[in-house]
DNA sequence: AGCAGGACCTGATGGC
DNA sequence: TGCCATCAGGTCCTGC
């Protein structure tokens, strides 16, 4: 599931090879993947159109293109966007291919179909709402002690739905909120309210530490995650609670445990946080 | 308003 | 062996 350190590792490998290079063509295969425009007008925009950079919002990628649109794809849970310098074998599994006019090709894979492309000027990228609505980038200024503080003192909900909440932060899912959580010893089902100031600033550095991290290593791949060049991420080798059930926590041997937050399976360990 | 839970979708897994 | 039920999770939608 790319979560914002992978979507940040596919913007850097695709922000090294799209720029200047100028769209000859768009297949679209499965059309539910494109939600705005319709396909037919997509399929007659994309044509000629020249990449300027690309960029990331939380979990959103956007390619900028010169002609002041905007490329905009989220992978949910099983997407993958794929650079290849040379025409790619299709699979049962890709949506869009995407080829330049030096025949280079960029596609749109997803088994489970969640994920969504958008094509749009950018004053109208407020129509995507989950975009609209995103909170501050944890790895920005704006996301600090003092905004914490501010949006966490009046929440009824779990500590681990509210870093899921995108609205509060932009770019977090359900392996680094885990992973937080532990690095800040906080279980996570306790209330957002029952956090100390300690324990929001502790929080605080873990989400920010646990982020850094995993962008250094270029994301986590527990099955279906890839870079924008096919290749694994290597932060799986470095989780310390996510989908390790039953085996010991790396700091105090503790059996870590599995339980049922947020409607998300949430590992933690019962030693370490409180 | 804020929050919880279901729907969406397919492949992997486990039980019988 | 084969079939069926269940589970995984990001976001949108519905309903309390």
């Amino acid at each position: 599931m790319p979560e914002l350190p992978e979507v940040e590792t596919i913007r850097r490998g695709l922000a090294n090879v799209l720029p200047g290079r100028v769209f000859a063509r768009v297949d679209v295969y499965y059309g539910g993947s494109v939600k705005q425009p319709a396909v037919a007008e997509f399929t007659q925009t994309i044509p000629g159109q020249r990449v300027s950079s690309v960029g990331r919002r939380g979990k959103y990628l956007q390619i900028f293109l010169e002609n002041g649109l905007v490329l905009v794809v989220h992978l949910r849970m099983t997407g993958k966007l794929l650079f290849s310098p040379t025409p790619i074998e299709l699979d049962k599994h890709t949506h869009l291919v995407f080829t330049f006019t030096d025949g280079a090709c960029l596609t749109f894979n997803d088994v489970r179909k969640f994920g969504t492309v958008y094509l749009l000027p950018p004053h109208r990228m407020c129509e995507i709402k989950g975009l609209a609505c995103l909170g501050p980038e944890p790895l920005s200024a704006d996301f600090c002690l003092e905004y914490m503080k501010a949006k966490m003192t009046k929440r009824k909900t779990s500590i681990k739905a509210l870093l899921l909440n995108q609205e509060f932060v932009a770019g977090l899912g359900n392996i680094y909120a885990d992973e937080a959580l532990h690095r800040a010893g906080i279980k996570p089902d306790r209330a957002v309210i029952s956090l100390t100031s300690q324990e929001r600033e502790i929080l605080y550095h873990a989400v920010c530490e646990v982020l850094h991290e995993a962008i250094n290593w270029r994301g986590t791949t527990m099955s279906d995650y890839r870079d924008a060049s096919g290749s694994y991420g290597q932060f799986q080798n470095r989780l310390r609670v996510y989908q390790r059930h039953g085996k010991p926590c790396l700091y105090c041997g503790e059996r870590i445990e599995r339980i049922v937050v947020a409607g998300r399976g949430t590992h933690y360990c019962p030693a370490c946080q409180t």
